[in-house]
DNA sequence: GCTAAAAATGTTTTT
DNA sequence: CATTTTTAGC
């Protein structure tokens, strides 16, 4: 941030400069620092790796052949396409099992980030599917031709044609090069392969680049992060500084000393030793709980002793591995009538209601988007997976809502297709602003959800508070890409959290969420073997490379607290390896004095 | 032959 | 808990 400000100062345009990191809070957080910095006068363009390659790509994508209107393909679209081709090599596995789909998605999507063949990542890490790599290949060929026929574009693809676009179009390059001569990039560890390339083109010769990362806080390796990029980093601009930063100005050094507990356990190659000027504070506490419930109650109890101590709840966060892991506690703070917001796990875009109705829109954007109007199809009575497929033949190439209209079908399904027809007809894209346009698709999708969903109340306030938070958008097409790339990500009780930043909540978020935010007061729970690390089965112990992420994991949820730390292991949890009855292995290495061990029962009681 | 309802299953984490 | 596979039903 310094180095910004100097920049700034120094002359440089703001504009020039270019932020890039690769999650979204972590792409929020830093471009809110910079304009809180700056002011307001002069906005630094920055995001994820994703949104600026979206951008390039809209504006020079031409140059490679990528029309400017492509589509792109969220998670749960790429599994569905991966779901039909790999229905289709049933046969040709022979009798074999293949893997389920989300397996393959996840074998061919780190073959794509890490830039090796498919044989590798199987036989490193899929080794049970040694003899299936040949099907794996052909699946990977198919799910590329898929999407080429019709300018899909997936998340993978857009690191990837954004590499090609400033590889192969040197004009381009030289375009955005000149545009943004500084480039900066922040939590460097998180970066795979493909973005570090990136990184590299658009330094280009100028070599005008910092990054910033902590190799202790790499938790993204399962998505192909490349830690080792720091030190790629270091080796490729020999020139760069290298600035080790000790100090810590966040937490006390209880919390500290947990932290560098942590710290010594790892292989780690940039070694550090934390301290900070801020004092010895209270010790951090590992508190054990019978089981879930009694965890919540912990938790709850002593969120409500702090808010009467004086600590805002919004100062305080949960922290937890796996969504469900919250659940338990949800239900305790529903009870109590604590407000909370709960980050990362559930993603709205891909629950089925939203996916429902942003179907109907991505037809009126792309009339040939068969994977839209498989869904618009199947959702209704009357038709199932063998009928759209006929239906999306009839189709093929003539006028949408008239083919609707023109086939030839009966009973239910007849009823179901003029239905479609009424309310595509209905909604006009380029007459009305893409929230009405939204707006019109729920109002009448609703007596369909009313059907088809016991939890319609939910899901139609869900979609109202997508009406509002789409309100700013001024073409459809920009709304649905936006959507993808950067969905709403936090819930409430009752649904999606729409925009109140003004109300004191409790922050309930996944470590991955958590990382670059800080509260006075923390909780992880499920702090137990078993969970972190993660370990599958009495027999089956992780390897190195998973245990250290997990490490790491751990070390990123002690070190988001200031002033308070609570570390909660439940002896019994109701799913999952049973008869742990452990905290974290990690949490056993340390020094015992460095914690106040108490337990939740006498506490609640 | 195709759909819709019931049982089984398999779980991080993010773009 | 939600999705996928199996099974029954039309």
């Amino acid at each position: 941030m310094h180095r910004l400000v100097r920049l700034v100062e120094s002359g440089v345009p703001a504009e020039s400069i270019l932020l890039l990191t690769f999650t979204r809070r972590a792409a929020e957080e830093m471009i809110e620092r910079a304009a809180g910095i700056l002011g307001r006068r002069e906005p630094v363009s920055g995001g994820t790796f994703h949104s600026f390659a979206n951008l390039a790509l809209r504006k020079y994508g031409k140059a490679i052949g990528l029309p400017p209107g492509f589509t792109i393909l969220d998670q749960s679209d790429g599994f569905e396409i991966l779901g039909e081709i790999r229905a289709d090599l049933k046969d040709a596995a022979e009798g074999a099992t293949l893997p389920r789909r989300e397996t393959i998605a996840s074998i061919l999507s780190k073959s794509v980030n890490k830039q090796v063949p498919i044989e590798d990542i199987v036989s490193e890490e899929f080794s049970q599917f040694f003899e299936l790599i040949s099907l794996f290949e052909i699946a990977a060929a198919r799910y590329r031709a898929y999407k080429s026929e019709r300018h899909f574009v997936d998340f993978d693809d857009l690191l990837v044609l954004l590499v090609r676009l400033l590889e192969e179009s040197p004009e381009v390059a030289a375009r955005v090069r000149s545009s943004y001569r500084y480039l900066m990039v922040d939590e460097y560890q998180d970066t795979n392969l493909l973005q570090a390339r990136i990184t590299h083109l658009l330094a280009g010769e100028s070599r005008n680049v910092m990054v910033v990362g902590d190799d202790a806080q790499s938790i993204y390796a399962f998505r192909g992060a490349c830690h080792e990029n720091l030190f790629d980093f270091h080796r490729r601009f020999e020139e760069a500084p290298v600035v080790t930063l000790e100090e810590n100005y966040r937490s006390t050094q209880g919390i500290l000393d947990v932290a560098n507990g942590l710290m010594s356990q790892m292989a780690a190659a940039f070694r550090k030793s934390l301290f900070t000027a801020r004092g010895k504070g209270g010790k951090p506490r590992l508190v054990e709980a019978a089981d879930e419930a009694a965890q919540a109650q912990y938790v709850a109890s002593e969120v409500v002793r702090l808010r009467g101590e004086g600590v805002p709840l919004a100062e305080v966060a949960v922290l937890f591995r796996a969504s469900r892991h919250a659940f338990a506690l949800e239900i305790e703070l529903a009870h109590l009538g604590i407000p909370y917001v709960k980050y990362g796990g559930f993603r709205f875009m891909e629950s089925a209601h939203i996916k429902d109705v942003l179907a109907h829109l991505r037809l009126l954007v792309l009339p040939g988007d068969d994977l839209a109007l498989s869904r618009v199809l199947t959702m209704r009575p009357g038709i199932g997976k063998s009928g759209a497929r006929a239906i999306r033949e009839f189709l093929a190439g003539k006028p949408l809502v008239e083919g609707l209209e023109r086939y030839r079908a009966k009973g239910k399904a007849r009823a179901s297709l003029d239905e479609i027809a009424a309310l595509l007809s209905h909604l006009e894209p380029h007459r009305e602003a893409p929230a009405l346009c939204l707006e019109s698709a729920v109002l009448g999708l609703k007596p369909l959800f009313q059907t088809r969903y016991d939890d319609w109340p939910r899901r139609i306030r869900d979609l109202e508070t997508l009406v509002g938070l789409c309100a700013r958008y001024r073409s459809l097409n920009s709304m649905l890409a936006d959507l993808t790339l950067e969905p709403p990500s936090a819930s409430r009780r009752d649904g999606l959290a729409g925009p109140s930043r003004i109300a004191d909540e409790l922050v309930l978020s996944t470590v991955h969420s958590s990382k670059g935010l800080e509260w006075r007061a923390v909780f992880v729970l499920q702090a137990r073997d078993g969970t972190i690390p993660m370990v599958a089965s009495f027999d089956d112990e992780p390897d190195q490379g998973s245990l250290d992420e997990d490490l790491r994991l751990l070390y990123v949820a002690v070190t988001r607290a200031k002033d308070y730390l609570s570390l909660v292991w439940p002896r019994e949890i109701a799913r999952g390896p049973y008869g742990w009855g452990m905290p974290s292995r990690f949490l056993l290495a340390l020094p015992e004095e460095l914690f106040d061990c108490l337990r939740a029962d006498d506490f609640v009681a």
